[in-house]
DNA sequence: CTGAAAGCGCTTACAG
DNA sequence: CTGAAAGCGCTTACAG
């Protein structure tokens, strides 16, 4: 355990040509075990029927010798060489980033080969030409986060489409993999949360038209509204498009009203960071005078000042399903179109009671 | 051209076994082209002398094809089945998207495999472990982020250590492959800007003593306001740990002042933000009465209003090069230590001339 | 339940 | 300047 060096002996002279393979390879792992490479690779993968003892011989091996399959040839035997296209938004947001630790995460687990491509955001001729490049290198299927999916429907000649997975979807969407929260859910707890605080008169900033998810948010607020008894007043609903700017005059309109909201339910975490930003400019000290809440849990959340109470989206998780789903699909195997998962409520500073009490 | 079905003559039945082979291979453009399967590979790497209407004949036959290399095959068959571990902080901040798609792409091109793993930030165990698992893996080299780099002296038995590279690095670091900006120049630059627009008491809140950029960015502060006959005032430089909040007590402490500066330069983009939320908090218009500067541009420097003037770190090509230099150093090609690449001035809402006047 | 053989798509020495 | 052969490390049918 403690001696790395043992098993180093006298090496008989290395096949001639080539790099001398540094690595420990599923070979040096099958002699250890005494048994043979299709063995081992049996126990990998987990498939048909294998003598526990011969498995557990195997991965013992495994462990002594700290082998970790290559990839490359991995994806290169397997029935796998599959190419998944990646289109993301050339924009510096947290989203990125986690969406692509989980779908590489997923690429390796399954031998698949990721293709990334960035798009100009809300440019379809961008989007239809990104398609077109990935299609012709051999994508046979493609990983997109919200904008895309919706823009998918724009795209002139959609022809003979690419199977396609979407994560963080704000519903179902017929004939594609989806994986998501539930949003109406997440947001009609969020409200709830703010009605228990005693908050009566809640502002809301939608998200744009197109966006699946926008509804859904919005039908969350209505419904938790609906439940606590609280009629429901459209002045109080005003429109957004989940840019940080298209808030700063839907907040201020909705606190220039005579009888202003005690908080402002944003559609996301930039408008909410916008509202906080109005707040301070008016002199409304947020959060006792103003609540505000957000949704996604992005990096912004939790640098501006006071922290943002939001929902929190698996990000990696979500893109890892999303990959392995889509995967299989194209593997031939069945795999459900749509994927919940948990969403968490976090709370954090920008949320309190009002201060002139329930 | 238009055609994309030609060539689809009556099959000869695939061989029998194993998937059919879905894409275009080297060999389909071997056999258009008329030329061996060696000699398309010696086109595509250009690697020896060849016939230039030989390479042209391989060329148009790829763009015909629409030939993409299958990467799998290209790590596994080259020289390359190098594996490079990639360490990111569990943090949701643009960089890392940037980062990985940078790494990525050198990756896939250099036929090199990235081993992903994710580091608790600041815990120096966590560090080691990951270091561990990687080698054990088989990585031979490690790319990283700042704190990283200045993290791994801190390492209980740093014995064999790995190669390692370093992407947006505070200065040349020996022995390791550095790629970053020159913090200094970008640092003074945008302090001359606003001493250009007027401003003489500009106030500057620093990142955390152990970061090599601390220092750089600090001293190109320093050498703007030397060049332009302003002494220094001390009480004008006040701590910060690139943290948001490090920054408010510091920025408070500032516009207390008697007689409070009419700029701060903050060190990174998260400090500006910082800088910004006080402001509002006192009543302090942005930039009317206080231009704010930010360092990185980063994605909150678009989200936040007033949006930030802030230096552009072209992040995911630093990454590109970082690791394209670092796999080179691994295959014994002699590669320069450090790399310095361009920054960029970029001024947003958030700076002008003060109020009262130059 | 286990193994010998063929093959994934490419690149590397080495001959011509 | 160009090509035939071997090999990278693994998995997939197929026999035992």
């Amino acid at each position: 355990m403690t001696d790395k060096t043992d098993g180093m002996e006298a090496e008989p002279e290395r096949r001639t040509r080539r790099r001398g393979s540094q690595g420990v390879t599923i070979r040096d792992v099958a002699q250890r075990a005494g048994v043979s490479l299709m063995t081992v690779s049996n126990a990998i993968n987990g498939t048909g029927k294998m003598a526990p003892a011969t498995r557990q011989a195997v991965l013992d091996a495994i462990a002594e010798l700290g082998f970790a399959p290559n990839t490359a040839a991995r994806s290169l035997a397997g029935a796998a060489s599959l190419r998944i296209g990646f289109l993301h938004a050339k924009v510096n947001n947290g989203f990125l980033g986690a969406m692509l630790i989980g779908a590489l995460q997923a690429a390796s687990l399954n031998g698949a080969q990721l293709l990334v491509r960035g798009v100009n955001s809300g440019d379809v001729a961008s989007l239809a030409e990104a398609i077109a490049s990935l299609r012709d290198n051999g994508a046979r299927g493609l990983i997109l986060s919200p904008p895309y999916a919706e823009m998918l429907a724009l795209l002139p000649a959609p022809g003979p489409m690419l199977p396609v997975a979407v994560v963080a979807a704000g519903s179902a969407m017929p004939g594609l993999v989806t994986v998501r929260v539930d949003d109406r859910l997440a947001m009609r707890q969020l409200t709830t949360r703010l009605l228990e605080q005693g908050h009566r008169r809640i502002g809301f900033i939608t998200g744009p038209a197109g966006h699946t998810s926008s509804a859904a948010r919005l039908q969350g607020y209505r419904e938790a509204l609906a439940a606590f008894g609280v009629v429901a007043d459209d002045d109080l609903v005003m429109p957004g498009t989940f840019h940080f700017h298209s808030a700063m005059p839907a907040a201020r309109t909705l606190l220039e009203r005579t009888a202003p909201p005690s908080a402002i339910v944003a559609s996301n975490d930039d408008m909410a960071a916008a509202v906080i930003a109005v707040a301070a400019q008016m002199g409304v000290p947020v959060p006792e005078r103003l609540a505000v809440t957000g949704f996604n849990d992005e990096a912004i959340a939790q640098t501006i000042w006071p922290t943002l109470t939001t929902i929190h989206q698996p990000v990696q998780a979500m893109a890892e399903q999303a990959l392995s789903r889509l995967i299989n699909r194209l593997r031939g195997q069945p795999v459900e179109d749509d994927l919940v998962l948990d969403f968490a409520l976090i709370e954090r500073a920008s949320t309190g009671a009002p201060a002139d009490g329930p």
